[in-house]
DNA sequence: CGCGTCCTTGAACCGCGTCAAGCCAGGTGG
DNA sequence: CCACCTGGCTTGACGCGGTTCAAGGACGCG
């Protein structure tokens, strides 16, 4: 991990305007945690946060992208949710608690860390700031809660859609197609809970029927009409 | 649903002692609330909230327990979580938004409405609320999160014990054995994200093994530890 | 007593995971 | 520059686990 000097990086500073911290604190506070936060570049692949570990603060991502991750038995491993730029990484469990959920980055990304003293008096004197986080959290519950029935009543073609589908909806941001999906077939794979054999069966099927396309491996969707249609009958919440 | 004189349930003369808002809130706006919520009481099978229905308050829940459930195809229903007194149904979403979940009574409950400018201003002023309540979704979310890995990389053995587990863990409180689960086979399976016929097999080998005893189709867990080894490559968060 | 509901058990099918082999692109070293 | 190796991806074959279909039992209720 590159631990980058403290001043440089400044909220003041900061150029990305979805960070809660400089939307919903007061001047004062967004100076104080500009002082007290420490701010990390990631490279690809590196663990931004390990399972097991107690939590200590929360991470905001400032740029870039990284899965949640969960691992299960015999080397499994579960993509529980992604996220990208202005996303909050280590719930705040009760307090010291573990932390049964690890995070790696997809890409290089700067993360900005805020210890969970700071960031509790921020909470206290800067309702907004709670109130946007509790919605924020609450958000991630219903998409959670959604994902829960894909998993337990998807065929895999739905789910790879589904996968497909979350992606898009998330990174996608100017709805625009053909859109590139930034995931390699493992990670693809653990995020629609299925091996990657299944995926790649799955996805020459959908490459067959004109709904994604592929070259030199990099998967992009053509079609995300036809693709919704898929997992349709589910009311898929992102 | 029978809807109680809004006067007869004041929040002074509630002996709920989990209710976020009188833990959390000041006297001032106890009262406020008092007198602005509706509390009604639910019969077994009630619906709470509907499914797709919008959102406009939050549903506390002060006496009794509640599933979480989701529709899927074919009459398939996943249970997505189960609730108990002082827990929160219908997460505020973004303002208005239709909520994708509905929430049914397991037996005679006593819930808690407040709608949504209400509880806002509450949490304007109540930075302690806001910050309780951030947690519970917070807690919420990591729970939800184990359970997406749960659905996705478990057998069916392991999903029954699993599910058995987590109506333990939420209400043996306790912790006395043997602990009557107050579920019928078609609830329990839509919690475990398998079917009925499954379930019932499964719990005959359970059975068998003196996990649990089955008397008058009720189930109750006698060997807590023995049922837990079965869910423990996952480190399963309750 | 007959009916309906819920639960249990059996049997057959098939979707999915596993194993294994082959393909392709990129990197390394002779 | 080519041969080789490696890692990621694809495709096929097979067997198991789980879903589905169907029948029968237990119990409560009119």
């Amino acid at each position: 991990m590159i631990k980058s000097g403290v001043n440089k990086h400044g909220c003041n500073n900061c150029l990305t305007t979805d960070c809660f911290i400089k939307q919903y604190c007061s001047d004062e506070y967004i100076t104080l945690i500009s002082d007290l936060k420490e701010t990390s570049i990631y490279r690809e692949n590196q663990h931004i946060a390990h399972e097991g570990n107690v939590v200590l603060g929360l991470f905001f991502i400032q740029k870039g992208k990284a899965k949640v991750i969960s691992s299960g038995l015999g080397g499994k491993t579960q993509v529980v949710r992604l996220t990208k730029q202005g996303d909050i990484i280590g719930h705040r469990g009760y307090g010291g608690e573990k932390y049964p959920i690890g995070a790696v980055a997809l890409e290089e990304s700067t993360v900005c860390f805020i210890d969970n003293d700071t960031i509790y008096k921020a909470f206290m004197d800067n309702p907004k700031l709670t109130y946007e986080l509790m919605m924020y959290y609450s958000k991630e519950l219903r998409k959670s809660e959604s994902k829960i029935k894909s998993q337990a009543q998807m065929n895999v073609r739905e789910k790879v859609a589904d996968a497909l589908l979350s992606c898009n909806t998330l990174y996608n941001c100017k709805n625009t197609y053909p859109f590139l999906i930034q995931l390699n077939r493992q990670d693809l794979s653990d995020l629609a809970g299925i091996n990657t054999e299944q995926l790649s069966r799955i996805l020459s099927e959908f490459k067959k029927e004109g709904l994604i396309s592929v070259s030199k491996n990099e998967i992009s969707i053509t079609n995300q009409k036809s693709l919704s249609k898929i997992t349709a009958p589910f009311g898929i919440v992102e």
